[in-house]
DNA sequence: CATCAGGACACAG
DNA sequence: CTGTGTCCTGAT
């Protein structure tokens, strides 16, 4: 049993934050193990992390071959974080300040966008906990064990030999078309996902919304936690919400509040959004 | 038993 | 380019 390692942390962090950054709707490859350990994988690499007295701690329980810098890297635990957070509106801006100050350290993580993108392709009309059994069945069914009742995603190579038919039979529903779809375009280019990272944010939007049953709001998820790409604003049913409740937008169409959101969040208003919408979901800024 | 979700798409205006 | 009905499935 490998004993839990500190993991450098440059300024406050919170539980809350933490809970939120692995259970908030951005990945979907987490469980709590108790109120503060989680166990999780990326990259097809199992993970615990601890967070006791203010520090984070971490562990691999098969001896993984990760390193400290990999998972900082996927936390986004460095300074660049809180220069981010600064660049933020907070101080003309009570609503994003009043999130911002409950939820310290809640960031953005940097996972692989190949499996960013199959699990919102999935989350369409769907809760977290239903994108998470049914993204888990696909995963069990055509990736690998990693132990602890987790398994590795299986990627799209694999899943363009899998028929339509075989999705929806895993509950998948009409997004059985979609993952289907998808593999075969990107299943069998080996250079897709590093090619779309590699692309401003507006170009690689523009051919991840040519994927079928892509479109706007998907693009935007998998940029932002799949690519880095903090100008995404996914604007989603919650957070369509709080800019009409609290930003007057409720005459707004969509395309005016995704301008709306880029201009006044900023350059990193993807990380804006998560601050809202972790807001919102918990209840910290009430409705009117 | 009917309605509606953390969306996209096809089709109409 | 903006506004609706439809698509699977499960929760309410």
């Amino acid at each position: 049993m490998s004993k839990w390692k500190e993991l450098a942390r440059p300024n406050n962090l919170s539980i809350l934050g933490l809970k939120e950054t692995l259970e908030g709707g951005q990945t979907f490859s987490w469980c709590p193990t108790s109120t503060i350990t989680w166990i999780g994988c990326f990259r097809s690499k199992v993970v615990e992390l601890k967070f006791k007295d203010g520090m984070l701690f971490w562990k691999t329980p098969n001896s993984g071959t990760i390193t400290e810098e990999e998972i900082k890297d996927y936390l986004w635990l460095d300074s660049e974080y809180d220069g981010a957070v600064d660049q933020l509106p907070w101080r003309s801006d009570h609503v994003l300040a009043k999130c911002v100050k409950a939820l310290p350290g809640l960031t953005i993580l940097n996972q692989p966008l190949d499996e960013v993108l199959f699990y919102f392709i999935l989350s369409s009309a769907k809760s977290i906990p239903q994108i998470k059994e049914i993204g888990s069945l696909v995963c069990q069914k055509w990736g690998k064990s990693l132990g602890n009742n987790l398994w590795s995603f299986p990627g799209w190579s694999k899943l363009s030999k899998v028929s339509e038919d075989e999705f929806r039979k895993l509950k998948l529903g009409y997004r059985a078309k979609y993952i289907h779809n998808v593999a075969q375009v990107v299943g069998n280019d080996p250079y897709y996902f590093s090619t779309i990272s590699q692309l401003s944010y507006i170009d690689a939007k523009s051919e991840l919304i040519r994927l079928p049953g892509v479109g706007p709001k998907i693009a935007d998820c998998a940029l932002l936690f799949g690519a880095t790409k903090t100008e995404a604003f996914p604007i989603d049913t919650w957070i369509a919400k709080v800019l009409d409740s609290h930003y007057g937008l409720e005459s707004f169409t969509y395309s005016q509040k995704a301008l709306f959101a880029r201009k006044h969040f900023g350059l990193f208003c993807g990380l804006a959004q998560q601050f809202l919408f972790s807001g919102e979901r918990l209840g910290l800024i009430k409705s009117k």
